[in-house]
DNA sequence: ATGTCCCAGTCTCTGGGA
């Protein structure tokens, strides 16, 4: 081998509000310093969207939003080139032909080319609750992507990044009886995430993680976060050629604390090529000292 | 615990969404 190429750091994140979470994100761009950094939630129309403040962390931006919900962004040390915006349909027209108008009129994918990568942001519908239009739209928002996937050359250095409201088996859910009848664990849903697997893309997250119990979102409410009651439904999806070139993969669990309020959310990282630094998610004795409190408020 | 947080609009409160 002709010297290891450098390494390369990738992200994705659901911040919940990009405005809200400006010095958060700032604070956790300085702590884990991503090559590429995808972004979920921003809530803000791109007019609002913070270019400046990520150019002076040294950031390239590209963002999708029209404000209030969804909005989606990629921010990279490398220009941005070919962005492209839910899918490059126009917004209405092609998707009321297809039937799932709504969600595919929502502001939900960007995608760039950027340091040699083909990246795309993206946030896929909640569905709300089984069997709703809601739910039905969301399948055809999954629908939808891989039918755009499966027009990709195969050779791409493809990163599917983001917010799939899907945990693709039980070992992604802090309990599966309890989550057995709500969305984001429907056969329906784990198929269609299934069918992106099944055409090449790599869970990078899995190849590197086999253990359960390692989620990326937990509700606000009733301390979930720190009882792990949460679902791993936040994924980096890469072509092989770029599985092939991951060293590590975490989930950030230290940006989901603190004051002011994190997001629900966790970022999740993946290095590319030559080993980086270590990365101290903030896993390590987290299980142990979750069990304990769990031991004690059974008591 | 129906438990929190964010947004827009009705705008120092409420309703919708997650």
């Amino acid at each position: 081998m002709l010297g290891a190429a450098k390494a390369m750091r990738i992200a994705t994140w659901n911040v919940n509000s990009l405005k809200a979470r400006l010095d958060k994100v700032a604070w956790w761009v300085e702590r884990a310093s991503p090559d590429v950094l995808l972004l979920q939630e921003t809530k803000c129309p791109d007019a609002d969207a913070p270019g400046e403040a990520f150019a002076r962390l040294g950031y390239h931006m590209a963002h999708h939003g029209s404000g209030g919900r969804n909005g989606v962004a990629i921010a990279s040390r490398s220009p941005l080139s070919d962005v492209e915006t839910n899918f490059g349909e126009p917004l209405r027209a092609r998707a009321a032909e297809a039937g799932d108008d709504e969600p595919l009129g929502e502001a939900r994918v960007v995608a760039a080319s950027t340091a040699g990568l083909r990246v795309v942001s993206l946030y896929a519908p909640n569905g709300r609750v089984v069997g709703t239009p809601f739910y039905v739209a969301k399948l055809a928002w999954l629908d939808r992507l891989a039918r755009w996937l499966e027009a990709r050359p195969k050779d791409e250095a493809l990163v599917l990044g983001g917010d799939f409201n899907v945990a693709p088996t039980d070992a992604d859910v802090w309990d599966p009886r309890a989550c057995h009848g709500g969305t984001h664990v429907s056969d329906p849903e784990r198929a269609a995430f299934a069918r992106l697997r099944a055409w090449g893309l790599v869970d990078a997250y899995r190849r590197h993680h086999p253990e359960a119990g390692r989620y990326t979102w937990w509700d606000y409410r009733a301390g979930d976060f720190h009882r792990n009651v949460g679902m791993r439904i936040d994924h980096l999806l890469v072509a092989p050629s770029v599985a092939r070139r991951t060293v590590l993969a975490e989930i950030d669990r230290e940006a989901r604390k603190g004051r002011p309020t994190p997001s629900d959310h966790a970022p999740v990282v993946v290095d590319l090529d030559a080993p980086g630094r270590p990365f101290d998610a903030g896993w390590a004795g987290a299980d142990e000292r979750i069990a304990a409190r769990r031991r004690a408020s059974a008591k």
